[in-house]
DNA sequence: TTGAAAGCGCTAACAT
DNA sequence: ATGTTAGCGCTTTCAA
């Protein structure tokens, strides 16, 4: 099967093939204008012969310049929201002609810094991040060397560098306005862990709009650290139990709107419902579900177009770039409370 | 900012700075335990100090050996079944300690050549390819080269390898036969481009249980090349509009079942409905979806651990490995027609 | 217009 | 137990 294990054509064969030395290859192959035509040709004709192409990474190794390499550090590749961002970061990467390598981090600070590492040791131009730690100091080393880094969709801890967010703060208050505005004055919010940086941002939108209508938010309806969509359906449950339950909620994201659905449609109770982060398919849900919406792959896009001006030597203090996100309504018959 | 621009630390500056030469600072570094235990420990200090970290790609480079680095283009990274292939792809390849590289061809078959080519010359150990092309003849000489090669969802065309691919007749068949069980038999299908190998291969399924069941499938019935959301949204209303209207879908995909499922919404008429691919939150559309159902991310993992066996040395014919679907019955109130 | 030699950062083979 | 030399595949001097 296997018993012709021909060897790689490196630029020495292909020299030989075509009767010119080494470097004449290697000006052909970078297109150097002045070898003339006929030689070109023949080497040319050397190389598809020997099916020959250029070790990147031997070139990379002798200019010592980029190696048109990024690496991308997310949480999960599984999850739409950051193979969204991922696909964003490629595209805006394919016009250099750099690729894009991905490790997902899975939330664990550890993973995270390892493959950061990693990526580093692999000589990545640049890398891209999803924090999922709260301490990335052990980037310094990196950072003195001149690797450049952007992070995505929360600020780095310890260090300054450029960062790309979502405006969750003004999302927040936009879901909490619209819901106002629809006279509701008992409103739930259920929010994730608030170690997480868009968590708290999300809880502060939240209360700011509430505050700004007068509306103090009650502790009792106001529940945190909800990581998962089965804790978020039994809170559900909960705050429909209560002796004056809310006539409207706030779901701070996906999987806590996706468990206050179940709850809904196990009680065939009735909620005007706002989620940061919209649904798929959400007009043919049974319910309707207004949300905050965004473009993930535009923080990809944008977070490498940063780091490629940076690449490219733009100087300058670490910026901060904040995308905004748009209200999707939805079920606009609902009456207030 | 940017004036400390110090360079990176090599093996030579640990060495003059633990005063031992390159090589033993090369023998610490890959854990050789012929060192002296205090010398081990001089350099290692020396290693923090100036926080070197060894370039894995000039030791590729020297080791001749592998990258440890694998390519992976799929066809749209934004698409949740290829980045749960990716994320399997990826998990299978951690413990190894290899790194991902990928890619989206967004089925542009040039595209799909040109990253193949693209990660070759970056010289990643192995290929795993969603195919979008119908030419695969391109990667002969790569393959001659010892380059192994796996593909995933789709055989690969002209040449033979290794493929992971699900069982599209056996789930097709599976979807209709559930639909004639409840005594359907004016059941429309709506396919995909049947240039696409998993629409001809699901179409063959449908096709095969409705013979089985002595039930002729109808052309006005079996509705093709379908690609998109929209177009199924049509064609679902042309079918609900026939003089004899089906009383039971088999979608094959879940593009097609989203335009299905918002056909039926705006039209308020009722069929029976069986989706190739499951949805997200089915359980809480307002219309009952039976899906055949797969797992993605084990499309990745099986077809990682396939590449790793070869690159072992495995040796052996190409394999296909067929990954089972599932049936997941929803609203099993329906009744017949 | 072309080529010879040196070296990118590392390790394999051979000293010592 | 440690060091020296050569060379991975390529490009950068510098010469011819």
């Amino acid at each position: 099967m296997n018993g012709t294990a021909k060897t790689r054509p490196r630029m020495r064969d292909v020299a030989t093939e075509a009767g010119v030395s080494v470097k004449t290859v290697s000006r052909v192959v970078n297109r150097d204008p002045v070898v003339r035509p006929e030689t070109a040709a023949r080497v040319q004709a050397a190389i598809r012969r020997l099916g020959f192409r250029r070790d990147e990474m031997a070139r990379a190794l002798r200019t010592g310049g980029r190696s048109r390499m990024l690496g991308l550090v997310i949480k999960d590749l599984a999850n739409p929201f950051y193979s969204a961002i991922a696909r964003g970061v490629e595209e805006a990467t394919r016009g250099g002609g750099a690729l894009v390598i991905t490790g997902s981090s899975d939330e664990d600070p550890e993973r995270e810094r390892e493959l950061a590492l990693q990526l580093c040791e692999r000589r990545v131009d640049g890398l891209l991040i999803v924090p999922s730690g709260d301490d990335h100091r052990y980037l310094l080393p990196e950072l003195e060397l001149g690797v450049q880094v952007v992070f995505i969709d929360r600020p780095p801890e310890g260090i300054d560098a450029d960062t790309v967010l979502l405006d969750n703060i003004g999302g927040a208050r936009a879901g909490a306005e619209h819901l106002l505005e629809l006279g509701h004055r008992r409103i739930a919010m259920i929010g994730d862990d608030q170690r997480i940086f868009t968590a708290r941002e999300r809880k502060r939108g939240f209360c700011e709009a509430m505050r700004a209508a007068g509306v103090e938010p009650e502790d009792a309806l106001v529940r945190l650290d909800v990581h998962d969509a089965a804790t978020a359906e039994q809170v559900t449950r909960e705050l429909l139990a209560l002796p004056g339950p809310p006539t409207a909620l706030f779901a701070a994201n996906n999987r806590i709107v996706t468990g206050a659905l179940r709850a809904l449609a196990s009680t065939r109770r009735e909620l005007a419902l706002v989620s940061f982060d919209d649904l798929e398919l959400a007009e043919l849900l049974s319910f309707p579900v207004t949300a905050v919406s965004y473009d993930a792959a535009e923080l990809g896009r944008r977070a490498a177009r940063l780091l490629a001006k940076r690449l490219e030597g733009e100087p300058g203090p670490p910026e901060r770039i904040v995308l905004p996100t748009t209200l999707i309504v939805r079920g606009e018959e609902e009456a207030a409370a």
